[in-house]
DNA sequence: CGGCTCAGTGTGACCTAGTCACTGAATAAA
DNA sequence: TTTATTCAGTGACTAGGTCACACTGAGCCG
């Protein structure tokens, strides 16, 4: 099975990955790098969600980005390679499991497979982009036009129906929870969407749209 | 002397590059790349600063970061390689000079040189670990605790006497030219620093530093 | 069942930061 | 010198973050 899950390489480095890699299974909640303790391997992640974030001396959190099956940890990669201290932390958000394997192994697969050299930049524009267009949405737009576009967002995984609380959607925009309950209060008050405790219903989806475009 | 920069490579790559690099001038002001025309080829920074940004839809901007002589401009690279939108726009900030090749020759690199896959990969892990902290930085932190650390930044790169209008600085931080000026005024009704037109000079680093440490 | 605890949410008061409109001051250009 | 133009200062207002505390529903235990 992981080799199906890297199909996107050329038949010989699935091969050869599928020999090396270990799979492991990690329970939700756990803790698998921080600034103290980064990752000292190459981590494929096969199934569940990891969340990677930021948080400050005060607490608060914010959301950098999700690694998803297929995703690899490249920002913990990068910082072994490039000597550099890693800022974040990661979370396993559900159970997950993950093909890890050492760095030697990443480098001898960067020198031989052009494949996989292609599956490592893309990994990395991905990133780049990511924390490019999340920079540009926590310093200049508003609150309550980031809320819509992340409650579409939700809509996207998880259906219409989203179970979190006011407290983990302000860690993902990086506010805070009496913020995000008063701006949720409003869109209730608008019919688009209904609250419930722990999860929020959504009723008008092209109203979200309109109002995530500003 | 473009050899004299490579120097971090190994000797043959050193001298592949400087074969084939065709080294650029470009003017103060130049508008390097933006969303909708990225830079097509990998660049390398011989001399002079590049700005890179992102602009709101009301022309608020925020600096990502900026490239300086040795750097590459990574991120528009590896979208051209993973085919993804750019989400920003580079301007040259003084007149720079650079080394430019097209992108056959930068995956040749990458398939052949170790050094030069070092390169590159310690560029990617710089911009990740700058654009993280950054975005850190403007969720979580106060604005005097990031304009205190900006101008101590502003001293390392160009001495105590900081030439820049309270609008350049506002589009560093991703505020508004108010705020800064507000802020600046009691930095120095504290004594901290010396405002003029178009200038500041920072009269006491430790009580930036102080501040910069919240 | 009633009462307990606790996570999740609601709310008002207050403070910080961003916006808007306008003024004045310094420099450059005519 | 007069006129533009760029840069900085200021007051009034809005948005968003902080603090303190009240309320409510769900699970638990006697």
């Amino acid at each position: 099975m992981l080799t199906a899950l890297l199909t996107h390489f050329d038949a010989e480095t699935s091969r050869a990955l599928a020999k090396i890699a270990q799979p492991v299974s990690i329970p939700a909640s756990t803790t698998l790098f921080t600034p103290g303790a980064p990752c000292r391997q190459f981590m494929l992640l096969l199934d569940g969600v990891v969340r990677v974030q930021a948080v400050s001396a005060g607490g608060r959190e914010i959301l950098l980005y999700r690694l998803r099956p297929g995703d690899s940890c490249v920002m913990t990669t990068s910082c072994l390679l490039g000597g550099l201290a890693y800022p974040a932390e990661g979370i396993a958000e559900t159970p997950i499991r993950a093909a890890v394997f050492p760095d030697h192994v990443f480098e001898q697969l960067l020198a031989e497979s052009a494949a996989f050299r292609r599956f490592v930049f893309g990994a990395y524009a991905t990133r780049l982009v990511d924390l490019a267009t999340r920079i540009e949405e926590v310093a200049l737009e508003r609150i309550d036009t980031r809320l819509a576009r992340l409650l579409l967002e939700y809509v996207q995984q998880e259906g219409s129906t989203i179970e979190r609380t006011h407290q983990s959607i302000a860690a993902d925009l990086g506010s805070a929870r009496e913020v995000v309950s008063r701006q949720l209060k409003a869109f209730e008050d608008h019919g688009w969407v209904e609250l419930g405790r722990g999860q929020i219903i959504v009723l008008d989806r092209p109203a979200l749209e309109r109002q995530s475009r500003d």
